[in-house]
DNA sequence: AGTGCCGGGGG
DNA sequence: CCCCCGGCACT
């Protein structure tokens, strides 16, 4: 099927490879002007398409339908053009997480398929009439890509040097095209976020920008709602700014982007994603359930205020890190994506309120609403953090610090902001399920339990 | 079945 | 109060 959607279709503005005029010899690489058909010139009957080329060395030739399949189909070298052109073979071999299906498709390239590159092409100039005809292909291909970017691939560079060569005018724009494209694709997430982090936190939150990592959302604005397909993509505009140098380098990033594509397609790409996430530092001391937005900030807090201790960070030893928990919240979409159950709604951003609520002594009705011990349980959240959690001992330091007990630390977990259970059951909120007396300590210690735990209540050394 | 804990009891 | 437990809601 990819034949019969790749062609046919205006290809202007597309380049091929042709043939120099003393043949392969010099192939040279050209830009398609212009598209005409010509029925009487068919030798065979049926009629044919003429390309009007343009040349990089300035000239302008036209060649048939078939040249240019051939042209480009043949030689082994050309075919960089092609794929510089297309990036048909880079979008099937990257598919890997979504989408699958489709993108197989582009992957193959038949002679037909030397139009593809026009695809590529609308980075430039022709891409607003590909774009009308043939949008939903376009999209699709320029997704793909956008997911490939980081994957290493060598067609980037052939193709951009073959720009470079035929590009004369077009190179600027090619240029910039590729500096400033394509979001995406997958971050690496640990370092990015961490990274981010850091400078968002201290500074106060800042409610958007920054992705994390591991999630991603489609949240077009527009068209969330497209159950299908799985894929994703992806991006965040801060990685923008530095995803390029470092991540695929400059070819492959490709397309779309700029503005011009969102203009013409009135597809939304889910490009422009924001992955926002606030990272918070909360207090697991009982009763406490400070929230900081610093990680030095809860250790002073209980470094001072839990652990009596007055000096500064250096006669730290990490105790401080038992005591708290690092909780991410992710804003954006996953969550709606995903879950499709309710439209994000902005106010839920800010989770200290959410936090907040339970800290209380538990008992005012509404503790044990986030569960940090399953992750992303709850259903219909809007937002969901994620609670990187060291351990939640507070309970006596002496004890838990010589005992030991779970010494798992830094789980990821992930947790929803939003009220979990608020639909479900109105008198009894889901139990905690954060670790317990009875858990961390068995029921043969039982007096080790706090004495909440004892009389069966609430439990108030791991409030969660 | 295991767990969390509310709502009630007894001292 | 302190301590304990029946029993329900959840997982």
């Amino acid at each position: 099927m990819h034949t019969r959607r790749l062609v046919k279709r205006s290809v202007i503005g597309s380049r091929v490879c042709a043939p120099g005029l003393t043949g392969d010899a010099a192939p040279l690489t050209g830009v398609i002007q212009a598209v005409k058909q010509d029925n009487r010139d068919a030798s065979t009957g049926h009629r044919r398409n003429v390309y009007t080329v343009l040349m990089q060395d300035g000239s302008v030739k036209e060649y048939s339908e078939e040249e240019i399949a051939q042209m480009t189909a043949k030689a082994p070298l050309k075919s960089s053009l092609k794929s510089t052109c297309n990036g048909g073979q880079r979008d099937g071999l990257t598919q890997g997480q979504n989408g699958g299906v489709q993108r197989g498709e582009a992957l193959s390239l038949s002679p037909e398929s030397t139009e593809e590159p026009r695809v590529l092409e609308h980075k430039r100039t022709g891409r607003a009439l590909e774009t009308e005809k043939d949008h939903t292909r376009s999209v699709s291909l320029l997704e793909q890509k956008r997911k490939v970017v980081s994957s290493s691939i060598d067609v980037p560079q052939a193709r951009k040097s073959e720009e470079e060569v035929d590009m004369d005018k077009v190179t600027a724009a090619m240029v910039l095209t590729s500096l400033s494209t394509s979001p995406l694709v997958r971050s690496p997430p640990v370092k990015v976020s961490e990274g981010l982090n850091g400078s968002w936190k201290d500074g106060g939150f800042t409610p958007s920008s920054y992705s994390s990592s591991g999630y991603w959302s489609w949240s077009a604005p527009s068209d969330q709602s497209n159950p299908s397909t799985p894929s994703p993509p992806l991006s965040a505009d801060s990685f923008k700014p530095f995803r390029m140098p470092s991540l695929s380098g400059p070819p492959d990033d490709n397309i779309d982007e700029h503005d011009g594509n969102s203009l013409l397609f009135d597809e939304p790409i889910p490009r422009k994603r924001k992955n926002s996430m606030k990272v918070m530092f909360k207090c697991l001391w009982k009763n406490c359930g400070k929230v900081l937005s610093t990680a030095a900030g809860i250790q002073r807090h209980i470094r001072t205020v839990h652990l009596g201790r007055n000096c500064d960070s250096e006669c730290s030893d990490g105790e401080e890190d038992f005591y708290y928990t690092e909780i991410k919240l992710n804003t954006d979409s996953v969550a709606d994506g995903l879950s499709s159950l309710s439209p994000v709604s902005p106010s839920v951003l800010s989770p200290p309120p959410a936090l907040d609520q339970r800290q209380p002594d538990g008992t005012n009705g509404t503790k044990s609403e986030s569960s940090s011990s399953t992750p992303l349980s709850r259903s219909a959240p809007s937002a969901l953090y994620l609670v990187h959690t060291d351990h939640a001992y507070q309970a006596s330091p002496t004890h838990s610090r010589t005992q030991g007990f779970g010494e798992q630390r830094s789980q990821t977990i992930a947790v929803l902001s939003s009220p979990p259970r608020a639909a479900g059951s109105l008198s009894r909120k889901s139990r905690g399920e954060g670790k317990k007396c009875r858990k961390v300590y068995g029921m043969e210690n039982r007096d080790m339990w706090c004495t909440a735990c004892r009389w069966k209540k609430a439990c108030q050394r791991f409030v969660d």
